[in-house]
DNA sequence: ATATGAGCCTGTATGC
DNA sequence: TGCATACAGGCTCATA
């Protein structure tokens, strides 16, 4: 759902709608989250100055007064959303977070499942330890085959579980690691270690590749997934393989397969993948 | 050490 | 129509 594409449109339209914003208050309806919302009371005062991402995660630095929260740390988790909507908007079931800004706007956190958190860190977001141990960017300049062969080899896993390990490469999930096997022509279920290095070249181009172009589409909306604007991704349909069990491949006609793997449903197609 | 599986959580779809 | 069940999959933790 969220996977990097996502988290990085979500990161472009909170650059877009809310820096240089000041938080007035922040309102928490429901704290139980994957994390607790620490810190999301000290707010008052201190200005949005900036959006990055690391992985999936959403870091905003933050302007403030002494002791202020420097910034904050977010992670969607499969349902979360952070919107920007006008002051006082109606009120969704799960908007368990309320940041109230000034220009009669707020930032709202909603999240079904719950499984994503927002919390505020009293230095730079970086340091939070969620962040530590992450593996390699994947559209950094320097991820090719090489870097790819260090995360793979003596590897045993199938090699879709390796590229979805976020302590390998980051910000690849579900929904891209079986399409991006699709774009090399590898079998999602082969041992890491069992793929030839000009292979590896290939599965890096293609992670960085699909990933690339799901940005350029806005993020791939199945279901809830919205940007910070509240709009859909665009790349749904562009999906090659992902959920198209028995339709065929539009590469050579064969019907997509479904199977489970590493505990995760996995598409691919059984004549272009080995 | 690495690798696998359960669990968190709710909404939706499916089967009876 | 209603009920039970399975599934979705981000991550963390426990176990093999």
């Amino acid at each position: 759902m969220p996977e990097l594409p996502e988290v990085e449109t979500v990161r472009r339209g909170l650059v877009r709608l809310l820096s240089g914003r000041e938080v007035r208050a922040c309102e928490v309806r429901e704290p139980r989250l994957r994390r607790f919302p620490a810190g999301l009371a000290d707010l008052s005062g201190v200005r949005l100055s900036g959006f990055r991402r690391r992985a999936k995660y959403l870091l905003a630095d933050l302007d403030g007064p002494a002791g202020a929260p420097r910034g904050l740390l977010a992670h969607l988790g499969m349902t979360g959303r952070l919107r920007v909507v006008a002051e006082g908007a109606p009120l969704a079931r799960h908007d368990h977070l309320r940041f109230h800004l000034d220009g009669d706007e707020e930032l709202r956190y909603e999240d079904a499942r719950r499984f994503g958190f927002v919390l505020a860190t009293p230095g730079p977001p970086d340091d939070h330890p969620a962040l530590a141990g992450l593996g390699r960017e994947p559209l950094d300049p320097d991820f090719d085959g090489a870097a790819l062969h260090a995360v793979c080899r003596d590897c045993r896993s199938p090699v879709k579980v390796r590229i979805m390990d976020q302590r390998q490469v980051v910000g690849v999930g579900n929904i891209y690691a079986s399409e991006a096997l699709f774009r090399a022509g590898i079998h999602p279920r082969r041992p890491a270690r069992r793929i030839a290095a000009t292979r590896l070249d290939l599965l890096a181009d293609a992670i960085a590749g699909v990933l690339r172009d799901a940005i350029e589409g806005g993020g791939a909306t199945l279901r809830d997934y919205r940007d910070a604007a509240g709009r859909p991704g665009r790349y749904a349909v562009r999906l090659r393989v992902y959920g198209r069990t028995g339709e065929p491949c539009r590469s050579c006609g064969t019907a997509i397969r479904r199977e489970v793997t590493g505990g995760r449903a996995t598409y691919f197609c059984p004549r272009c993948q080995r």
